[in-house]
DNA sequence: TTTCGATGTGAACGCCGTCCACAATGCCAC
DNA sequence: GTGGCATTGTGGACGGCGTTCACATCGAAA
């Protein structure tokens, strides 16, 4: 889709077309990969052409980690449905609070390079709640993590008190784990150890929230 | 120190001078800021040079990372230092552990710049006991933080088959919460509101380690 | 004193993001 | 229809970047 002239001089919809180049190169390379001139030479199209759709290579960005953390709510969306439902609310829960966390982890080691430029770009988790940012289902990230704390407080298994600001306790301890696996000590290890250290990870979330 | 020419051909200690340019880089504006021209520039001296020092840019900028890590160990060691002594050994190493997640977090919001060339550069975490991340005792953040989980068991407040891997639980809250104050939802908040956050997050780890 | 490795210089290449002036296009009012 | 106009794409240019190659300069060892 990159070689051959297009026929008519407008494009179609040039904005959609670098949005997914902008995923494509985030793919393999993160968002240092994110080129805005790579992106207008796959859409077959001039570098300039890419200023009629995005301020500048920023917001070309910031598009691809809105789109790149829709993804991964949908994993975290996939993750909850195939949770098991245990007949207790209130470990019930609890295993979907963990599902949350297993499926962003989970994206992290499936995903890097789009997990990086869901979550390494600067300034970006500002409005963690936008609508750019959600899924399938229409929620983001944090809207999934903050709906499964409330069930949690629904279900009784979590003190009303301590539910303001759970999101960033939980978000806190899974995130930086997923560093540790992409750039640190846990780096390549085997999917076994990555995953003993998330079930431990997220014993710790359960026990201290 | 830029504008006069040097009087002699050689530079003296060109590697020293190039790190100290790109630690001021990375103080204000962080990893991306470290741009190897700037670097030769405010050394005075002309781009190549560098590569007579340094690989590539990466190598700096690693460079630069270990540097400033070294100094957020400075800091976890000050943050010890003052921490108050309490006559049980147990409550004594709880309240070190603390002393060291306060120590970083700290660092974080005064630092920010410095905080993410340490620690938002990929790959640079993977040898996390690397000396060249030391600080003036000779131990790097990591460091600091494993004698204090073997301080926890030595007390009696942490359970010998708990202690493996106790880094990464506690690292992951710690530097996730950091991320989320520097690039996130947290950002910009009052003080005593990240504070609270801090001891919240503190209190996780201290009841789910 | 000569030689030689280490260190710094100059010029160049290709890539990047971005700006400006201009061309092609589709659409809407008349 | 047709003329005008906002939208969208093009071409060319600028400055900055990392990096490479050939060359100059120096200090120290032979």
């Amino acid at each position: 889709m990159s070689a051959e002239p297009r026929a008519t001089y407008r494009h179609g919809d040039l904005r959609a077309a670098l949005l997914a180049a902008g995923m494509d190169l985030a793919r393999d390379g993160g968002p240092d990969a994110v080129v805005l001139r790579e992106a207008t030479r796959r859409a077959g199209v001039s570098p300039n052409a890419a200023y009629r759709h995005f301020a500048d290579r920023a917001a070309l960005l910031a598009a691809v980690s809105d789109t790149a953390q829709g993804l991964v709510a949908d994993r975290m969306e996939d993750e909850l449905s195939a949770a098991p439902d245990p007949p207790d609310a209130g470990t019930r829960a609890r295993r979907r609070l963990r599902a949350v966390g297993t499926g962003y982890l989970g994206f992290a080691q499936e995903q890097p390079g789009l997990f990086r430029a869901a979550f390494f770009v600067p300034g970006d988790l500002s409005q963690a709640f936008s609508p750019a940012k959600a899924g399938r289902a229409g929620r983001s990230p944090y809207q999934i993590l903050s709906d499964v704390l409330d069930e949690l407080v629904a279900a009784g298994a979590l003190a009303p008190e301590r539910r303001p600001g759970g999101e960033f306790l939980a978000w806190s301890a899974v995130h930086g784990l997923a560093t540790l696996v992409l750039d640190g000590p846990l780096r390549g290890l085997t999917d076994e150890l990555i995953a003993g250290a998330r079930e431990r990870l997220l014993d710790m979330v359960d026990r201290g929230l």
